[in-house]
DNA sequence: CCGCAATCTTGCGCGCCACGCACTTTTTCT
DNA sequence: AGAAAAAGTGCGTGGCGCGCAAGATTGCGG
């Protein structure tokens, strides 16, 4: 389970995935071969691909590994908390651990490389695959803390909520001059439950 | 403006697109070459990279077109009309239009094709991609609708919108036996409006 | 502690793809 | 009709994703 063998492959993704992420957001996506990103992990460019499909999987595993945590995280939320709220929390959770007041190290240039990667439409592409495995996997704690059997309306939600996190994200690396995080996500989710609408 | 070159462009693209969809869904999307779909289309395999950057593009470039008429449909409905009804209708007729009760020619496999090829990961992260784009026409035509300068707002909800059309799509070409996609469609939005909590 | 089995890494090679460049063909404009 | 603009095409290149088989590493039972 815990042997030596896990530990390495666990490892050496960690190693690739922060290296792809790295060197784009250094030199620019276009700028970045797989054998780049292999050398710096120390590792040869053909087991490169026993671990991401592609480059643009390689640089987005963070962040899509980090989304992945919400659905557990729910899970945890106290029992008589409202859904909102928990869903509320526990995507701050998972942000706010990275990305505080005061960053751990923002490499001056950092957050802009970030933003000139996060154009390019492969990686963009690249990331909404990502999030509708995220919204599966919300969607299921979702419909457990519900407790119905109807699995469309969990869905719907989880959808809903991941499109604003989206929403928010995208403003946020824009911001500038810098916004904090947190409030704006609150606005974006109370926005979400704030849509009203006669019932055609 | 609408000379013989724009026609032909528009002809060539459409032909590029149509060859592209129709051999995917009929023999998997891996089994298709670029050289497949520009023979298919009368023209050189040169050609196609003029018009779409990748097989995918090519693929998803319909419904991609199809999904981009809802914001002018929606600023087409009616002044006193509510938001959500006139959303509501867009997108019925939008794809309405395409598959109704009767369609055209459901050629046998053809919605099984669209099933495996919707599978496909690349597939997926295109035609997501895509979305974005929709999303972005789709919030600007809301915004000018609710005559808001807040842009947030129309983000969220353009957002929850097509995340909703999405998860019915996907729950449409998964049913079966089959189920009609309007009241589907209904059903999910007006849920969307249903999203309650108080506000944490 | 050992050796076999399972698993991972790596080198090699192949088919495909995106695209730059330069040249030809077609369309447009006057 | 002829020049200018723009689209189509052929060729070449660098890169990618992955199948395959051989070599290295780890796990496990005796």
């Amino acid at each position: 389970m815990s042997g030596l063998r896990e530990r390495k492959k666990q490892a050496t993704r960690e190693a690739l995935s922060w290296a792809a992420l790295r060197l784009s957001v250094e030199r620019g996506v276009e700028n970045v071969l797989v054998e780049d990103i292999a050398n710096d992990a120390g590792v040869s460019p053909r087991t490169f691909n026993n671990y991401f499909a592609s480059k643009y999987e390689a640089i987005t595993w963070r962040e899509f590994n980090r989304a992945m945590q919400i659905g557990d995280l729910l899970r945890a939320r106290p029992e008589g908390e409202s859904l909102w709220q928990g869903i509320t929390e526990s995507i701050l959770a998972v942000y706010h651990a990275q990305m505080p007041e005061g960053e751990r190290d923002p490499a001056p240039g950092w957050v802009e490389g970030v933003r000139r990667m996060t154009q390019n439409p492969q990686v963009i592409g690249e990331m909404l695959r990502g999030y509708q495995a995220v919204q599966n996997e919300l969607a299921a704690a979702i419909g457990e803390r519900l407790g119905t059997d109807d699995d469309l309306y969990p869905q719907i939600v989880a959808g809903a909520v991941l499109s604003a996190v989206r929403v928010v994200q995208s403003r946020w690396i824009a911001a500038d001059p810098p916004v904090p995080f947190g409030p704006l996500l609150r606005t974006a989710l109370r926005k979400l439950t704030e849509m009203q609408g006669e019932s055609p």
